[in-house]
Parts: C-alpha cells; structure tokens; sequence
DNA sequence: CGGTTATATGCCAGTCAAGGAATATATCGC
DNA sequence: GCGATATATTCCTTGACTGGCATATAACCG
C-alpha cells in the first residue's frame, strides 16, 4: 500500500516544495536542485521518496532525468479527506453566519477559514 | 504555521487512525486507547501532537477527557491540494502530453519502467 | 577512447520521533 | 482525608530520516 509512503513523502517540507515545482512543469533534476537550495545528493534522494511513493515518474532525456508529477497518489489523498470535507462545510456555514453578521452588506464570501491557531 | 505539524501529525498511521475514529464522534482517551491497540501514554503524546496541529479538541468530562476532531486543519490540506486537484481532472493523458512537450521528436511512448533500478 | 555533464548511491554523523515503563496530576467516590 | 480511576508527562532507548561528502554510473561530445 502506497499510502503510507504518500503521507510520510508529504510530509517533508523539501519535498512538498518538489511536488509543488513539479506542479508547475516537469523539470529535470539541476533544476529541482537550483530551486530548493538542497544538495544535489539530497536532491536525488527525496526524489527517490517521491519516486517510490509514486508522487513523481521519470523520463529520461539524455544525460537529463526529467521528473513529472503524477497526480494519481495525492488524487488518494483527496478521497481520504473526502470524509472530513463535510465536517467543515458545515463548520464554515456556521462561520458564515457569524461572518455575515459582522459584516452585513457584504457577500460571505468565506473561501477560508481564518483559524489564526497561535 | 501549523503547516508543517499538520503534515507531520498526519503522516502517523496511529494519528490518522486516532483522526479517523474522531470523525464518527468524539472519544475519551479510553476509547482510542482500545481501538488503536496502543499503550495509554503513547496515545496521549500522539493526542498531544494531534492537539498541537489544531487537528482535535479536547473537553475535559470528569476525570475524562473527551477528544473531538477540528476540521479547520484538514481543511488546510484541502486548499493545499486544490491546485493538484485539476491535474487529476485534466486525467493521465495530459500528464503524457506534459511529458511529451519537453521531449520533441520523441515517440509519447510513456511506458515508464517501474522502480526497480538496484 | 577520454573527458565532461547529469544523476544516483554509499557512507557517516546529527537529529528527531516513537514506544514503553514508571510516575505525576486531577477528579471522582466513600 | 484515602483509594481508585483516567489521563498527562518524564526518562530512556531504539530506530528512522536527513544532509553532506565522496564516489559510482550513465550518457553525451570530441
């Protein structure tokens, strides 16, 4: 089960800025290297965790790896989530509400919630 | 930023669990303690972690404590994967044609080898 | 063929997280 | 008050993860 690996991929910060450079386009690996400010080595290695959690594939251009996002894994992700989604639908309505209130006039426009924990 | 220890919270497989037996209603620690099969302190530090992340809330019951989920957190991760969201829309055929512009001349013949390369 | 570029891997050290056992804390019942 | 229940915290050990460096591998160019 790649589940487990998916989260323990994500759960790095490097990493998350890989998947999210590679969101953008594919890229070979100089350039994963130049924008995360990593080693190359250490580069190479969370591309593997990416790699084996199947979060990224490979091609291969000459000399050049050229890593792509796979959507398919975080798409496993979006079904986890899917349970709770509704849990904050109607946490955000209840916000609304008292958004509404603060604010009367304006459209409760509320795309997030401000949950300032800190 | 709860970013980071939202990730980290969650890349536990107990603390998803945990999460996961909070979403059908809250619990006192008793209760998560036998449903996760781990010792009492080790599912009180991962409640701490999870608490930590914002991702439950506790209500103190008598000498119990009664742990319920936050959806505001998760809700995080949501918009955080909102922008993967529309590449799994656009289906693994445009992934291959992604690949395919960075590689002119070459056949989209995307038949990635899996990972076996030791 | 040799040299160069691009990437992966092995090794080593530092850090951090997880689990268990024992203990502290708090609340209840008597 | 005392004992019992329920939970949190501390200490300790083990194991995993990370990063850098050096090196191996592979493909290009001459």
């Amino acid at each position: 089960m790649s589940d487990a690996s998916l989260w323990t991929a994500l759960a790095d910060p490097h990493r998350r800025v890989i998947v999210g450079l590679l969101l953008e386009r594919p890229r070979p690996v100089g350039e994963i290297v130049d924008a995360c400010g990593l080693s190359q080595p250490s580069t190479s290695k969370h591309l593997r965790v990416l790699r084996d959690a199947g979060l990224v594939r490979v091609r291969q251009d000459a000399q050049r790896r050229v890593y792509a996002l796979d959507p398919a894994p975080i798409a496993e992700l979006d079904a986890w989530l899917a349970p709770y989604r509704k849990l904050w639908n109607s946490s955000l309505d209840a916000l609304g509400h008292r958004l509404d209130e603060t604010a009367p006039g304006e459209p409760p426009d509320h795309t997030q919630a401000p949950t300032s924990k800190d």
